[in-house]
Order: structure tokens, then C-alpha cells, then sequence
DNA sequence: AACAGATTGATAAGTTTTTAGCATTTGACT
DNA sequence: AGTCAAATGCTAAAAACTTATCAATCTGTT
């Protein structure tokens, strides 16, 4: 039912546990208890108001918005050492997003009590929270300034080049043109207008769940042509 | 040339300053350089890499991303005792807006050598700062959210509520349509489409410069009725 | 009271995106 | 080798948004 997924933010966003040091990561492991999740599980739902930070210990969890007809709108894909909810324990706002399990995964979870200790036993991790939420905070900036700008074409390769970059793969990527479309919050037909027309410049080639840069030096060469900005992602 | 600004973000943000106790904001400006900058002044630009934390003493900060074409996307206008820039201090990433004064405007300036001093020794100040970060993302996500899922028409009203909530006006907000729009990330064209609608269906009221709504409850309760989702702004 | 600049109102053509289909291809599993 | 579900490919009409202009209205200032 579920293949294999990319972990995407929809850009490198630093995993939580790369930002502490051991020590810091086996007291959060020692204060977490361990929840186990099979594929399409519902770990949190939109609107709830219980705190606690959740971190993905294996498996991936998937980040989004699910509407009333059924659709679901994907806002990233989150896998080992990715943390999500800390402003659940900071502010008193309700969560953003739903988020399922992606095949069977395994997550930390800290209540609110055991994470205050451990902020205030261990500084360097409420530095570590601010590091990786400003880093957040600077992807969707980013996003929400290419989104206004550049069109849907650009977006499109962006998205694919950030999520080749985080999978480590060079000249593919894994993906269903309706995760690219509902990634990029726009229709399959859209999305397959562009990645048609993408593909008969010879820019990419279109597989079955699955795109393939035939000369990845070009698509970002391509990309920073259409940006008229620095390239970041 | 430039009439009074609301202030928003485009929602209530926290104002650092109003994160913070008093023995923190006055070590704040004692470390800071206070700098003038008069109307449309640059005060940042895009993809600079210098680092610094700078926080509004007075006037007003107009942040948004200019185009090689003269064209300004606004993200937000901020007011005295906010901040902008913290991530330059505690990532290597370089700005991703423009920012200029509007009006005449002073700036505490804060460079990353004094700041880091100041974290360590207020630990709270970090605390503030993670909070007033994951508000932002906050506002940021369902920012994003609503973009995707919002038609125009309900995008609007949303904006102009969360100005009203920010500016304490109850009925009506002081605000040009070219602005609004820049907000919105759409033309003037289009904004005014939707509002002369709104206008015509008794929901809001047009002026010269300012939107008046002659009934904010039943505005409230038609937005909700929009968004098929708990309304949170 | 008149003027100038700023702001809103309005229109038309062109582009992009969506909606709603249906047909075709692919890959996994018998 | 055949079957089925998943995924892509394609089309046409409708809706939304942009670009480019120009006219009308408002406001502060002389």
C-alpha cells in the first residue's frame, strides 16, 4: 500500500538529535516513552490542545492537513531524529497539522512535564530548539516566498532538487506526481502539465512513481535562471 | 506620504519585548546601538549575511522581498519592541527580506558578539526567543495553510480581521487596497474583485484608505463558515 | 475653492489553474 | 501470462488571476 518515502520538510530542515550532543540525546531518550504506530496511524490531529513533543525514532511521519472531503494537503515528511509539536509546550496554540504514521514507526514521546525538566537541566537543549525552529522557520519563508514569485514550473524543480538533496540520491527521486502535486498544493493536472512540458526540454524523465534527472548540473543551472535569486534550499 | 501603519505580522505575533521581564529588556538596550532611519530607508536587504538582531524601538519596519521589477511582495509591518533577525545570530543564513522604514524610524541594533552575551547570561532571554520563534512558525504554517485552501474572498477577510485584533480597532481598519493585496500576494485587481463583492453582500464597508465592517460578529461567523476548520488568527 | 497626487473603480484580453471526466500504461501478484 | 489496482496521460470547459489601461473619486495643501 505504502512505498517507500523520502524525507522531506520540503527542504533540509536539521533533524533535532543532530543539533544535541549524546549526553543530551540519551537523557531525552531516558524521559521519552516509546509509542509504536502501524501505517496510516494517526499520531495527532489539527486543533488538539495536549502538549508534548514528539520526536520519529524509526519510520517516517507524515505532516499535512487533512480536509473535511477527504483530501489531504502534505506539508512534509519527517524521519529519524525530526522532532515535531515543541510549541505545544512553549505556547498555549493548538496543532497545526495531522500527522500519520508512513509504514510502521516508531516515536519518542515527551509530555510536557519531563521536557520542561530537561530544558532546564540542560540549556544547550532549549538552544538547540531555538537553532532548529528559526532553521524551520527560514525554510518556510523561503517557501512562502517562492510561492509567490516563481511559478508552479520552478516550484516544481525546486521541490524535486530539495528532496533528491535530502535522500542523498543523485539523479532520482521516488515519488507519486499526486505527493509532488498535493506537496506543491496544486492539482494532478497542473503538476502533470509541468512536468510534461519539463520533460520535453529534456530537463527530467518521467517514471512510473518515480522522476529521473538526466543532467542534475543543468536542472540547477535551469532553476537558478528562473529564480533571478540565490539558489537556496 | 506615508500615513500611520497598522501593525501586524500578518497576526499577532509576540512582541519580544513583551516575552521578557524589565532587568532583561534594559540589559537588551544596553547592549544596543540605536540607529535613525528615515522614510523608505533600507535597513536590510535580502541574502546579507551579516549578523545582528534588531528590534523596533520606534516607528514601524516594513518587511517584504522587492523585485528586480520594482515590485515589493510585503510579509509583514513591525512594531515597536519586535524583533527580526535572531537567526542570523544563531544560523549562517543569510536574510531572506527586505527591510525598510516606514516613517521615520529608530532600530535597537544588537551585534552577535553582544547578543551571544547576553544569552548566556539571561537564560530566559532564549526562552523568549524560542517562544516568540515557534509563534511565528505558528502563524507561519497556518498562514500557508489557509493560502491552499482559502479561496481570496475568505484569505482577505482573514487579513483584515487579524489587523483589527492587532490594531485593538473594533470596526474598521486603516489600510489601502494596494496593500492588502501586496499582503495577500495577489493584484489590486483581484482584491478589489473580492471585496467589492464583500462590499455588495453588506460584509464590509469601502473607504478611501480604510475598510469599515458594520457587523464583525456576523464577519466572524461568516469566515468560519469558510473554513470548515476551528478559525484561529 | 482649486489643484495635485493618491487611491479606488472598472474593463478587456490573455494566462494559469481547477474541475470532472475517461483512457492508457505500469507493476505487483496470482 | 493474465488480472487488478495504482499511477500516469489527456481533454475540454469553467473559474480565478494577471497585465495593461484609463476614468472617477477622495484628501491634504496651497
Amino acid at each position: 500500500m505504502n512505498q517507500e518515502h523520502a524525507s522531506f520538510t520540503p527542504s533540509k530542515s536539521p533533524a533535532l538529535f543532530n543539533l544535541v550532543d549524546d549526553g543530551i540525546q540519551e537523557a531525552i531518550i531516558a524521559a521519552a516513552n516509546v509509542v509504536r504506530y502501524t501505517d496510516g496511524q494517526l499520531i495527532h490531529t489539527r486543533g488538539q490542545i495536549k502538549p508534548g513533543v514528539s520526536i520519529v525514532k524509526s519510520g517516517y511521519a507524515k505532516v499535512g492537513v487533512n480536509g473535511l472531503d477527504g483530501t489531504f494537503i502534505m506539508a512534509g515528511v519527517l524521519g529519524p531524529g525530526e522532532s515535531f509539536g515543541e510549541f505545544t509546550i512553549f505556547t498555549d496554540l493548538p496543532r497545526t497539522h495531522d500527522v500519520t504514521a508512513s509504514g510502521t514507526t516508531e516515536i519518542y514521546q515527551i509530555d510536557e512535564q519531563r521536557f520542561n525538566k530537561l530544558c532546564d537541566s540542560h540549556p544547550e537543549l532549549v538552544k538547540a530548539l531555538l537553532c532548529s525552529t528559526l532553521m524551520r522557520t527560514h525554510l518556510l519563508l523561503e517557501l512562502l516566498d517562492s510561492m509567490r514569485r516563481l511559478p508552479l514550473k520552478a516550484r516544481a524543480v525546486k521541490l524535486l532538487l530539495s528532496i533528491a538533496y535530502t535522500t542523498g540520491s543523485q539523479d532520482f527521486v521516488r515519488i507519486r506526481q499526486t505527493d509532488l502535486a498535493e506537496s506543491l498544493g496544486v492539482t494532478r493536472v497542473s503538476l502533470g502539465k509541468v512536468v510534461k512540458k519539463l520533460s520535453n526540454e529534456g530537463l527530467i524523465e518521467l517514471g512510473y512513481g518515480k522522476i529521473r534527472f538526466p543532467d542534475r548540473n543543468r536542472l540547477e543551472r535551469w532553476l537558478e535562471q528562473q529564480s533571478a535569486t540565490p539558489l537556496s534550499y
